[in-house]
RNA sequence: GGCCCCAUCGUCUAACGGUUAGGACAUCGGGUUUUCAAUCCGGUAAUCAGAGUUCGAUUCUCUGUGGGGUCACCA
C-alpha cells in the first residue's frame, strides 16, 4: 500500500518571498492536493543573523493569497508541532546524540580561523576544501573507525563524520539519476556553535519526524544531496522521494531570479491586481507543462493534470507579457459581476459607474490597470466637459460648415429618442442611419465621437453617448456645433 | 577552477527513432470599424556545433561550445 502522500514548503524567514519560492511551494502543494495528502509549513529558522522580523506573517500572507492552504504549520499546529526550527531544538539535540553514540558525529577543535586557513591552503593549491582531510587524529586515525568520538559540550560546533568515501548515486523524480563522486562527501556542520542546527541537519531531522514522503525543492539543493544521504543512513531511515525543481531566470538576463535581482515580493503581483488563480496558472506552466495545448487551468484543473514527470530540468525566462495575457484569460473565466465588483472597486470612488465596465474591461490585462486608467486621465471625459481646438472635429477634408451640418443633424436625430431610450443599440441605429447616407460615416462618426470625448483615441461615440445620458450628449454636441 | 546539471522559434513549450518540427506569448500583416481597445484571419521565426550508431536522428552515444547550480558555523 502506498504512503500518504507528505510534502512540506519549508522557507526560512529572510524577508518577502519570491516569484521563484512560491513555485516550489505550489508544486509541493499540488502534489499532496493531487493525491490527497498532507501539505505541510515549517519555517526554518535556524539562522538568527539573517532572520527578518514579520516574514513568517508575510510568507502566510502570500501562500494565502495564493490560496496554497496547508493542513500543519506554526499558526494551525499538527501531529509535530511546532513547526518552527527554533521551538524544536531538543528533539535535533536528541538525533544528534545518536549520531554521536554511533560514532559518526564529533566535537569540532578547531576555531574559525584556523578553518579559514586550511581552505586558503586548500585554494593555493587549486584544490577543493575538505574538512575531513583536516579532520583532528584524535577524532578518528582514519576514515574507517568510529572510536574515540571527542566529547562534545554545546560550545563548539558539531560535525557530521563521513565514514564512507564512495560515489553517491540517486534518483530524483525529476531529474532521473543523479551521482556525484566522493569529493561531495564532507564532515558538515550539523549543530553550530550558537546551538542551531544547519539546514542540512534540520530539515533531515524534521522530514523524517513529519514523515515527509516527496521533498520538493529547488536545484541548488541537488549538489549537496550526497552529504543528505550520507545522513538518512547514519540514521539507517530511508530517503524520502526527492523532487528537484528547475530555477526560473529573470526576464533580461540568464541569471537565476533571485532577491538579489530585483525579484519581487509575491505580494507585489497581489497590488498590481492579479488574480490569484492566473498567477498559480503561470507558475505551474513556467517549468512545467502536461502536454497538450491548453494553457488555460483552473485551479482543480491544475490539481488533477499535475504530474512531477513533466516538470522541466532546464531554467525557464519569467515574462511579464505571458503573465499578463494569461490574467486576462482568467479574467474572461470570471462571471460578470465578480468583474464589475472587481473593476468599481479599483476606480477611485468619485468614478464608480457600473456602466464604465464594459469599456475598462476590454482595455485591462489586470485589475491594477484600472487604476491606471483612472490616473492616466482616460475616463475622465465621462466626468467632465472635454475641451479641445475645434479644428480637431474635422474629419479628413471635409469642410467645417459640413461637420457642423452634420453634428446638427446628429443632434435632431438623437433628440428624438427619448431619455430612456437612450441605449447604446438605439444611439448607433440611429447615427448609422445617418452616417451610412453620407460619401463616409466618419463625416459623421468622427466629430460626433470627438465632440463627446475630446481625445484622438477613445470608445466609440454610441456608448460614450449611453453613457452621458441624452443631456449631455447632446449639451456637447451643441457646442461643437 | 573542481564537481553536478541543462540545451527545440526572441520567450514558455509539444513531438513511442519516421511529423510539411505543433501550440501559446511577443512581433509583423490583413479583415471588421470613425479613432483606440477588443475580436477574427494570416505571416516571419527553432532542433547549439561536429562526429558516431541507424535504412532513418530533435530524440540514442561521444566530444566541443554555450548556459545554470554548487563548493559556509546560509538556507
Amino acid at each position: 500500500m502506498e504512503k500518504k502522500v507528505v510534502t512540506r514548503f519549508a522557507p526560512s524567514p529572510t524577508g518577502f518571498m519570491h516569484v521563484g519560492g512560491v513555485r516550489t511551494a505550489l508544486y509541493a502543494w499540488l502534489l499532496a492536493r493531487k493525491n490527497n495528502g498532507q501539505f505541510i509549513l515549517r519555517i526554518e529558522d535556524t539562522d538568527k543573523e539573517r532572520e527578518v522580523a514579520g516574514s513568517i506573517e508575510h510568507i502566510q500572507k502570500s501562500l494565502k493569497w495564493l490560496g496554497l492552504n496547508w493542513d500543519q504549520g506554526p499558526d494551525i499546529g499538527g501531529p509535530c508541532a511546532p513547526y518552527i526550527q527554533s521551538e524544536r531544538l531538543e528533539l535535533y539535540k536528541k538525533y544528534a546524540e545518536i549520531l554521536i553514540k554511533k560514532g559518526l558525529a564529533y566535537a569540532d577543535p578547531y576555531t574559525e580561523e584556523e578553518i579559514g586557513k586550511f581552505r586558503q591552503e586548500a585554494e593555493a593549491d587549486k584544490k577543493p576544501f575538505l574538512y575531513r582531510e583536516h579532520r583532528p587524529a584524535s577524532t578518528s586515525a582514519s576514515l574507517g573507525g568510529p572510536e574515540n568520538p571527542s566529547v562534545w559540550d554545546g560550545s563548539t560546533p558539531l560535525r557530521f563524520k563521513v565514514v564512507e568515501l564512495k560515489q553517491t548515486i540517486w534518483n530524483d523524480i525529476v531529474w532521473g539519476e543523479l551521482s556525484a563522486g566522493p569529493e561531495a562527501l564532507d564532515d558538515f556542520i550539523l549543530i553550530k556553535s550558537d546551538g542551531y542546527p544547519t539546514y542540512n541537519f534540520a530539515h533531515i531531522v524534521d522530514d523524517i519526524e513529519m514523515k515527509v514522503t516527496h521533498v520538493v525543492r529547488g536545484q541548488e539543493f541537488i549538489s549537496s544531496t550526497p552529504k543528505f544521504l550520507s545522513v538518512y543512513e547514519a540514521l539507517g531511515v530511508t530517503p524520502p522521494y526527492f523532487v528537484t525543481t528547475p530555477p526560473i531566470m529573470g526576464a533580461d538576463g540568464n541569471k537565476k531570479l533571485g532577491k538579489r535581482d530585483g525579484a519581487k515580493d509575491v505580494l507585489d503581483y497581489e497590488k498590481e491586481g492579479y488574480l490569484p488563480d492566473a498567477m498559480i496558472n503561470y507558475l505551474a506552466f513556467l517549468g512545467f507543462n502536461p502536454g497538450g495545448e491548453k494553457e488555460v487551468y483552473t485551479r482543480e484543473e491544475l490539481i488533477n493534470i499535475f504530474d512531477l514527470t513533466k516538470i522541466q530540468r532546464s531554467g525557464a525566462q519569467w515574462s511579464d507579457d505571458k503573465l499578463n495575457w494569461l490574467n486576462k484569460e482568467h479574467i474572461k473565466l470570471l462571471s460578470y459581476d465578480e468583474v464589475e465588483k472587481n473593476i468599481l472597486e479599483w476606480l477611485p470612488k468619485e468614478m464608480r459607474n457600473p456602466k464604465l465596465v464594459p469599456i475598462i474591461l476590454e482595455r485591462i490585462s489586470k485589475w491594477g490597470d484600472v487604476k491606471d486608467m483612472a490616473t492616466r486621465g482616460e475616463l475622465d471625459l465621462f466626468f467632465k466637459q472635454p475641451s479641445y481646438p475645434k479644428e480637431k472635429l474635422i474629419f479628413k477634408n471635409t469642410s467645417p460648415e459640413k461637420i457642423s451640418e452634420n453634428l446638427q443633424l446628429a443632434i435632431k436625430t438623437l433628440d428624438g429618442l427619448t431619455e430612456k431610450d437612450f441605449k447604446i443599440e438605439n444611439i448607433k441605429n440611429a447615427l448609422m442611419l445617418i452616417a451610412d447616407k453620407l460619401d463616409s460615416r466618419g463625416e459623421l462618426l468622427h466629430p460626433v465621437r470627438f465632440a463627446l470625448s475630446g481625445l484622438d483615441k477613445s470608445p466609440d461615440p454610441f456608448i460614450i453617448a449611453e453613457i452621458l445620458g441624452k443631456n449631455e450628449t447632446i449639451s456637447r454636441l451643441q457646442k461643437a456645433a
